[in-house]
DNA sequence: TTGACATTGGACACTGTTGTCTGATTTATT
DNA sequence: AATAAATCAGACAACAGTGTCCAATGTCAA
């Protein structure tokens, strides 16, 4: 998935393809609309760098979104959704991606707006797939609540820890507070009672 | 607080500063990065009319981000946050401002990014202070959780109510759904059980 | 009706961004 | 060491947006 079969890039190459996301990623994480100019200054390449792997800058972009989406499926994979009390579960699968999520706060919401709905839910499935079984699980079992959809929950969820991190990085909410507060939150709103 | 003792601008001077207004704020909601040109156009006005009134781009902004949060707190006043139960006075005052949030629900968004957080926080003040009282009465009663602070459950609700938009503007849920699963979803995130 | 106010239509300079190109230079690979 | 690949530095055209200006025309108010 990488790049096995395609072409055989230079070694340099390759290491400036890996600068270029990192800091396409760092930039419009802070500012959606970073110019390829400034992408290009922090990876310490000149601009012109950038064209020779990616013909336009939406195709940055897009390689930049495959790549944070990818990071955070990963994540969520590691952290087991399918094994266990759904409660626990799900705790521990929002825990171990809430780090993760909060790098790319700002970056996976570019593509709001940018791409049609349609487009842009197919993008997500790598980190959605993962959380269905999980919840609905739950809601079989009557750990959450089941009188709405399991994607609505999703959404509640992808929503709550979004906004975490937009109180964290505004202050409003400590470090020490965050975590617990978006678990409870997130567990509160998602539960049957 | 309209145009009282400042100056008194001509009849169809003041028609046009509405029309702007009110086709910046058409415009914003489809599109955030919506030009001069086109705001323009929808207002049915030439570019250079808006710079009579509004100096820079950003001042129009600004006063259309006025008049939106004006028109939501007007909204939930009505609503009487004050009066009643906290869990129904909720209830009450999230159903009467949902359908005016829905629509400034991109252009509220605008000014993230655009603005210091705490100018961003001081700016939807009309709209928060309502909340406080209503949620503080509500977690002194037991009925709304107090283990985190009132601040944070105003923003779980904002967030919860801008998501109802969006996943109704996607087609994710239906028109006859979308209410009572953002009220249940919200009071189930908010209530202390 | 008259004079002040306001809008029009068009032009203009300025800035920032994207994408292309070229020739010189550096770097990896064999 | 030789060759091919990749980067650099800088220029370029094209475009879109902002803000300004002006002369002509239209519209309100007294």
């Amino acid at each position: 998935m990488t790049a096995s079969p395609p072409k055989r890039r230079r070694a340099d190459a390759e290491r400036n393809i890996a600068s270029i996301t990192d800091a396409a990623l760092e930039a419009l994480a802070s500012d959606p609309d970073a110019s390829m100019a400034e992408i290009a200054r922090r990876a310490g390449v000149v601009r012109a760098t950038i064209y020779m792997h990616f013909p336009t800058r939406e195709s940055l972009l897009d390689a930049v979104m495959e790549k944070a989406t990818a990071q955070v499926a990963r994540a969520i994979r590691e952290a087991e959704p399918e094994v266990g009390e759904p409660v626990e579960a799900l705790q521990r699968v929002i825990r171990a991606t809430w780090k993760e999520l909060s790098q790319f706060h700002g970056v996976l919401a570019i593509n709001i707006g940018r791409l049609p709905a349609k487009e842009l839910r197919r993008r997500h499935l790598p980190m959605t797939t993962q959380f269905i079984p999980l919840l609905e699980r739950g809601q079989a079992d009557g750990a959450f609540r089941s009188d709405v959809s399991a994607e609505w929950l999703i959404a509640v969820i992808r929503a709550i820890v979004h906004l975490a991190s937009t109180e964290l990085q505004a202050g409003r909410l400590s470090q020490a507070d965050v975590e617990r507060t978006m678990l409870t939150t997130a567990l509160s709103a998602v539960g049957s009672q």
